[in-house]
This record gives structure tokens, sequence and C-alpha cells, in this order.
DNA sequence: TAAAAATACTCCATAGGTATTTTAT
DNA sequence: ATAAAATACCTATGGAGTATTTTTA
């Protein structure tokens, strides 16, 4: 049968692409790690990697070894978890990916809570996309994400937290900015500012805006809200911008106007999803808790929100 | 590191509970487990087992570990298997679970058409309650199961075969008999006969009779559907019948009148279920196509269907 | 007192290290 | 010519077996 062991040093060449480097990572000499692989590829009846002299290149049966590798050893990290289980609720290290259309707002508060009521809890935070951090979730390098749910992935395991509800920004002179309720229908394809490729809310606004053809879009895609809503300010466009971002008050800006759609109001859901083998879901669970009570909102849900 | 070994042996032992047996069902040495579940209890920081003088039983710890090393090991399984996803479909040997109110109906014309199109398959076919082939293919006993989808565990890979829908199925005197098309809210508790618990054939009539509170059932439970229909042939009540177990020709039975429901006839959704980490995802996506092909069905979909 | 599990002790298979050769550009 | 990986060979760790002791109902 394939070993433990032969699956860590795969990981390990799998990851350096290098038979030397990937002995250092392993901690153990090249030889050591040349004749592993090697009854590897003969217990799967095939090469995993293909010999070049500046290294390796996986195989396609190599990929398909390297991702199920990784699974597997990060299911058992997680059992060698369990007995954490079994004691304090956030208690010790727990590294959390967070994506960017959330973690500048969501972050402080939550950071501050966690102190209070967690206090021997040791968050390490990373922040990136959502793709980046699902991957990340399932080699074993983040313990949890907050991301927007569901994340399709049935392997795994979600908890919501709160409903982070869109609102029109607009230019305070702008037609857009004296329509209320906003109307997605009138959002033009040419003035629509959102973010580059590979944050949601990119995806989600543009799910919102089901009349405007991706491909009419403006190439420009910003890399922070922040960005976004300054160059709206500016009166470069509109966009749509989760309530979250806003209440953070970090938008006070009197050339913006804020407008809300019409009930029903449309929303991405925020919450925290994890592998299904961690042992800690308790934790998990605890922490979108801790997040539904300390999402900053503005006013009263239902408050029309205008700014100026 | 917790290894592989160690987990193979806690598996013999949480199944058979008894040190000597699990050391044979290893193909060890009774101390040589006795030693190798020390040292992960140590790694682990808990008791797994009880020791008591006739065996051992499970600790909470045990159970949860015992439940994660299956999945661990089904997963190294899956791994090994992966050169075969790269050789013909349907090929080798295949561990088919099916639940007992599909599989006397689909499996005649199941195996036929395997024998024709995949004569290099195996088929081992075994026949219980979905509860228990879903925990039989996550420990690895089993490759794939037909059952009623979705399962609700994220666990599994699902393919939908086909749509089975329900049909009223009373005595040819009854005023059941008489009423086209029948109607669920005229169903009574005293007079409605199902299949004993466990099955979902009897949950899933429970959902469409959503009216009938379930403690006024009678307590009789039947544990095959040909009985049930036996019953109702013989005047003892009414039951609701999935038209796979009625296409099959089983019932011709003068006694015995079925009547559709209105559109939307409800229905259960038929298909094909597997461990996400199996490798022969496209064997078990073919198996759908096949069972999709190959269903026996009664006249037309929507043609009034009534016997006698 | 009997059945079960733990301990003691010995042996060997296998993984690992160092030194060296082969390979490919 | 050089960097990388494979091979050769030796060593040692740890897992397994047999024999025996301890435990508890």
């Amino acid at each position: 049968m394939l070993t433990l062991r032969q699956l860590r040093y795969f990981s390990a060449l799998a990851a350096t692409r290098h038979f030397g480097r990937a002995a250092g990572l392993a901690g153990i000499s090249q030889p050591a790690l040349s004749m592993q692989l090697k009854e590897m590829e003969a217990k799967l009846r095939g090469p995993l990697v293909e010999r070049t002299p500046t290294g390796a290149t996986l195989t396609e049966l190599g990929r398909q070894v390297a991702e199920r590798s990784g699974r597997i050893l990060s299911a058992m990290r997680d059992l060698e978890e369990l007995p954490r289980a079994h004691g304090a609720v956030l208690d010790g290290p727990l590294r959390l990916g967070i994506i960017p259309s959330v973690a500048p707002y969501l972050l402080p508060g939550l950071l501050d809570r966690t102190e209070k009521r967690y206090p021997a809890l040791s968050l390490v935070v990373r922040e990136t996309v959502t793709a980046t951090l699902v991957s990340e979730l399932a080699d074993g390098s983040l313990d949890a994400i907050v991301a927007s749910l569901p994340l399709g992935t049935g392997e795994l395991a979600e908890a919501a937290a709160f409903e982070d509800r869109f609102l029109l920004a607009a230019p305070a002179g702008s037609p857009h900015a004296a329509t209320t309720p906003a109307m997605a229908e009138l959002i033009d394809a040419d003035e629509l500012l959102l973010l580059e490729d590979g944050h949601c809310l990119r995806d989600q606004a543009l799910a919102i805006c089901r009349t405007i053809d991706p491909r009419r879009l403006r190439s420009f895609g910003a890399t922070s809200l922040a960005t976004l809503l300054q160059l709206v300010a500016a009166g470069k466009g509109i966009t749509l911008a989760p309530e979250l971002a806003l209440a953070a008050g970090a938008v006070s800006d009197k050339r913006l106007r804020l407008v809300r759609f019409a009930e029903p109001q449309p929303f991405r859901m925020i919450g925290v999803a994890w592998r299904r083998s961690s042992p800690r879901e308790r934790d998990y669970r605890a922490l979108a808790d801790l997040m539904t009570s300390c999402r900053p909102t503005v006013g009263g849900h239902d408050t029309p929100l205008e700014h100026g």
C-alpha cells in the first residue's frame, strides 16, 4: 500500500518541482526522496513527474495524485487535532482567510471581540480572493475562511453569519443619485465600475445587473473597494457596494450618494467555511456567531440611506 | 505523526471490539496491535477504547477517530485506484448498493444492459436501506449506491438518473380508486400503509401527505413494496407506490387501482452517489446514464394509468 | 480461574544517510 | 561542463513475532 510518508514527500515535490529542494523541505536527503517516489510510481503504475535537467514537472496523473495527497494529509492533520475539540472554544492558533471586500470592514470589530471574549485565541489572518482561499483551505494552509456563501464546493462545510446588502453608489450629481429606490435595469455597461477579475464582488454585481453584457464592460478593474468608491466620488462612474463597506464609516464623501434598492434588496451572504474533516466546527460556528453580532450596520436595516 | 498502520489497526479494533480478533483481522499478532494502539492513544492524548475483560468498547473520542480513520483509509484506497480511471469505462469489479424499493425493479434491466455493453464489468450488488448504504459507502465497503437523491450529505457526489413518480394505490372498491386525479389531502392516517422505518419510501410518502400526523399512523410497517401492494389489493388500506415498481409488471391484480396525482406529480429522484474521493466518477456517471435509459415505464409519462 | 490485554525481549525489514555514477543540456 | 537525479551500499530504527506476566470479572 501507499504510505503517508510517500504522500508527504510527493507533496513536497509537487510544491517545489525539484527533487533536491523537495528533499530539503521534507527534511531528508535527495536519494531518499527519489527512492520513495520511485516506489510510488511503481504502485501507481505510471510516472508522476517528468524528469527534466532543471527539475521536474508533474504529469496529469501526478497532478491528480498531488491533489488527493494534499487532502489526505489535511484529513490526517485534522484527525490529530481532534483532542483540541474536547478543549475550550476558540482556544489556540487559528489561521483564518478573509476576502478583500470584507476584511478591512469586519476585522477591526472581530479582533476587538475575540480579544475580549476569547483571549486564548491567536488569530493569524490572510487576505486574498475566494479561489485562493478555498485551495489554501483544502491543502491545510488555512483552518477556516470568511467569504461569500455558498461556495459551490460540497467539500466544505459552511455557517452563515449575516446578509450583506448591496447599495448603488453614484456621484452626487448623476441621475442615479436621484432615483429612489435604485433599479438595476437602469445601469449601463459603460458607467459601471467593478473590482478586477477574481473578486467575488465583481461577479455578484454582474449577477444583479443581469441586463449587462459582461463583454461590454469597461476594461478597468479596481483592486480595492476603497479605490472604487473614490472613483465614483470623482464622477468616473457608478458601482454596487456592500453595506458592510459603507457602514464602516469609511465613506463620508459629500460627492457620493448611496441609494438602496427596492425590496427584496439584493445581498450576499457572508459566513465561515471550513474543511469538513476539521475537528473545530464548534470554533468556526462560534466565529460565525461573533461575526453576526459585530457586523457594522448603517442605521436600521430599512432606513433609506443617503449621505450629504 | 499518526501512521496509516495505526489507523488500519484501530479500524479493525473498532469493527471487532476485541484486541485478539482485531489483530487476526489485521493479520498481525495481538501484542503488535496493543502496542500500536497504545502509541495512538498517547498521540491523541486520551483513551480510544475502554478495556473490559470481555474485549473493548469505544470511547467518545474513539468513535470520532474511528469515523475519520475510515474516511482516510477510503481516500487512500481511492487514490490507489486512480490508475483505473485512465483505463476503460465500467471495467473491473464494482460494488454497488441499491435501496430495496428500487433494486428488484431496476436490477434485471440494468444487469442485462451492463452485460451487453460492458462485459468486462463485474457488478457485486448489495441491497439495504439508505442509511446503511451511505455508511458502507463512506467506509469503503461499497463503490457506489443507487438511492433517492439528494442524500443530504455534502460528502457524496451524485448523478441523477430519472424521476420516479408516485401513484396512489387503492383497492378497486374504495372511494380513492374513483377519484381522478388523486389528492394527497384525502388520505387518512388510519388507512395509509407504509414500509417500515428506515425505508426512504416511507419518509417520501409522509412528505407528500403533509396533512397526516405521523404519530396517528397505524403501527404496521411492511418490509417490501410487494407486500404492501398485496395488502392494498386485499382491501387493507391504501399506499403511495413509485411508478418504477408498478411498471415492472408485477402488478396485474384486478383488485388494485392505480391513480395518478395531478401535475405537478409528486416524484422522487433516483440516481447514483459515490465518495467524492473515488476516482471512478466516469464509471458512475455511465451507470446513471444506463439507468436513465433502462428504466421500465408504464405507457407514456402522462398517460392516465388504470388497471382492470 | 480463565480470558483478555500488557510487557519483555529478540529479530529483521525498510527507510535513511553518504558516496558515487549516470544523464541530459 | 554542470546540475540534477539515480544507484550502490551500509546503518539503524521501529514494527513484528514468541513467550510471559498482569488484570479483572
